[in-house]
DNA sequence: TCCAAGCTACCTACCATTAGGTAGGGCGTC
DNA sequence: GACGCCCTACCTAATGGTAGGTAGCTTGGA
């Protein structure tokens, strides 16, 4: 088994549920079985774990969002697996979104992976934009405002029920933070 | 000057902008003046203080909204009130709300701070369902879904819009998230 | 075909710095 | 004289990171 995505996987769950400064070298050599100071072999700084963390994150979230689009046509189906994706993403209030628990404090990560957490919100943005906009097309959600707007109140909402569902470790609420939006699909 | 509140002050500015893990007691030591070890004096440990924090914090929110159900008597307003709450808070995107940085890592503050960020939660849900409730009856917010529902989806809104528009350090962001609930004010 | 050079992946041992926290003393004020 | 408040001096553990070395490939050339 590759080490380096050892080591990476092993930084994003205990990233996701404890924030940048909450993890250290010394988990992850743990963790994965070799010495701390192997780990500056695969990445000399924390900075840069941190930033092939987030790289991967992204390209990963961008493969499941065109297997959605490929997999359903219509735009509150999509919808409905894009919400899911997140509330899968919680583990039952155990984690969040890797890019809500480093988001929080830009002025604690490096700033190339402060970079690539705004790139992401961008590209979900985007998503989101296309798929109001569809959605107002085919008529498959409700009462459809300004699909920039829509899209925006949509992440918010999403990262927002993440949030509020892991303070509490409790699922149903970020369900109940979703169910108005989930209940305009037609 | 009260040295027990400009610690709490200056733990609030830079816990707000970092997270719990992203400051520390010399921070705090060199903000106000003092030595590092005279904070111990006013909070033994680092988890007394955080716990002080929050529950000073919540206090003053709740403040803050019997203020503004003094001064506005219709829903819409009351909702407009509260998001500038949060607007503000943001202050120019340089911090989020406690409870929203505190909350994201529930795992890495002592747990008695958790079930202060919990209570803020629930008490935040209350009060903006007994306001869905009341815009329901006097008809100044449009289309008003379960008040509960509403809620969770108002609250879950707030927190991510701050979250997204910290991430960015744009303020801007937030408004788009906030833009189309507020449309909604009559 | 052999062998040296170089690379990958890991190790032990160590570094300076910082973390939160403690012990005990000084000093001014009720 | 007790107490509140702050100090110096110190502690242990942990932080991210470095230095230097080793075992085991792989590669290139005579």
């Amino acid at each position: 088994m590759d080490t380096r995505t050892a080591l990476l996987d092993a930084a994003e769950q205990v990233g996701r549920a404890r924030g940048f400064d909450g993890f250290s070298y010394a988990d992850l050599a743990t963790a994965v079985g070799i010495r701390k100071a192997s780990i500056h072999h695969h990445f000399p700084t924390k900075g840069d774990l941190a930033l092939a963390l987030v790289q991967r994150y992204r390209t990963d979230l961008l493969e499941r969002l065109a297997h959605i689009e490929a997999r359903y046509d219509r735009a509150g189906d999509r919808l409905r697996a894009y919400v899911q994706l997140y509330r899968d993403a919680l583990s039952q209030g155990e984690k969040t979104c890797l890019c809500v628990v480093f988001g929080v404090t830009p002025d604690s990560i490096p700033a190339p992976v402060g970079l690539e957490i705004r790139q992401f919100h961008a590209e979900s943005l985007e998503w989101l934009e296309t798929l109001f906009a569809l959605g107002r097309d085919d008529l498959s959600i409700e009462s459809i405002g300004d699909p920039v707007r829509e899209a925006a109140a949509c992440l918010a909402q999403m990262e927002g029920g993440q949030l509020v569902a892991r303070a509490a470790k409790d699922v149903t609420l970020f369900d109940d933070a979703l169910s108005l939006l989930l209940a305009r699909i037609r």
